[in-house]
DNA sequence: CTCATTTTGGACCGATCAATACAAAAAGGC
DNA sequence: GCCTTTTTGTATTGATCGGTCCAAAATGAG
């Protein structure tokens, strides 16, 4: 019953959050988004209600995405806490080396999104801090067994390295952001690693 | 000759950076600015040509005062290096502390700009860019005099310790905006220095 | 006082904004 | 082959955008 849909809403909301990314939702027109989708303004306002919801539909792709990928490097079995968290500073910094070199903008979409429009939109604001929330318990319960394998100081909360640890990551998308080129990023994640040693 | 200006530029350009603190670039309209500031449209754009110019003056204005804030503290004889350091923290997690207890947005004006228009603008990324090597020199000096002091880790790059500082500035920054307190900030500055102790 | 010069107050500009309206097009159900 | 339902394409909406224009106001110079 009724037209079929010609486009894949997935792609489109993939190619929705590469142009937020590009531009901030600020600097992004809904023209814009047609044209990086392909897809006529109708049909956006139709599937998505408003420029709104599809920046929240871009972002709640990118966290989960982005968050699932960093759970899983920190769930691989097999090496120390510390090695596995030396290990998900590797990926940030993989990721950033990828960015500059493929020529697209560096950062992280979270980041500029709490740097912009979560001061102003509750709804905005939930998203980015749900999974805030899920990226502190997770590395939290790593550092956890890390101070139980004996490769982080057993002297700290958890809970404070994990905010440290989250906070490393910030820094590091920033400063990618701000011209740090790979060996600078590397420095900064193995000299953000000794803090949590014994 | 001619007719005495009404105003303090100086004053104007406070004000608008307050906006453009508060709703970035993008979200600030010249609206804004005349009811921020208090001014005629004609006389901001007489004074200032545009609201791009007047963006830099603001952030000129931020990244002035707030880097020499930042280099009295580095420079406050006394002390060991290391304690500098931790008094430079101390610092951010008191703006980050009063701007939270004022109702402010919290964050920082470069680290936002950073996220947003520095990768659109190279006059305004040239700005952020100047700050950042005179930041960074600051920064590494103090450590090098840690190095010899033997309050700073002597086998670790200055210059990549003065990285990792600004790095873990900017991840303290973002942690504030995306709702820690000051209790938290504290605890990343704490763990954050341990990583530069020998 | 008069004139040259600058600022001030608003009206005003074309462009662009997010969003809507609506009819043609394309499918399944019968 | 029609009828219902949904999507698609495009025209258009009122609002707002950054920026300009110009005459009134306000000063110092002569």
């Amino acid at each position: 019953m009724g037209r079929p849909r010609q486009f894949d809403e997935e792609r489109v909301v993939r190619a929705a959050y590469g142009e937020f990314w590009n531009k901030g939702f600020d600097g992004t027109s809904t023209a814009d988004l047609c044209r990086a989708t392909g897809l006529p303004r109708s049909s956006l306002y139709n599937t998505f209600h408003s420029k709104e919801h599809l920046f929240r539909r871009a972002l709640a792709h990118y966290v989960t995405t982005m968050t699932a990928r960093q759970s899983a490097v920190l769930d691989t079995p097999g090496t120390t806490a510390l090695e596995r968290v030396r290990a998900l500073l590797a990926v940030i910094v993989e990721d950033e080396a990828a960015n500059q070199a493929n020529g697209r903008g560096a950062g992280c979409f979270t980041v500029n999104t709490i740097t912009t429009v979560a001061s102003r939109n509750p709804d905005i604001a939930q998203l980015v801090d749900a999974d805030l929330r899920r990226r502190l318990s997770g590395l939290r319960l790593t550092l956890m067994d890390g101070q139980l394998d004996g490769s982080v100081a057993a002297d700290r909360d958890p809970g404070e390295l994990a905010w440290y640890v989250t906070s490393l990551i910030y820094g590091m998308r920033v400063a990618a952001q701000s011209g740090a080129g790979r060996r600078t990023l590397e420095g900064i994640a193995s000299t953000g690693v000794a803090a949590l040693t014994p």
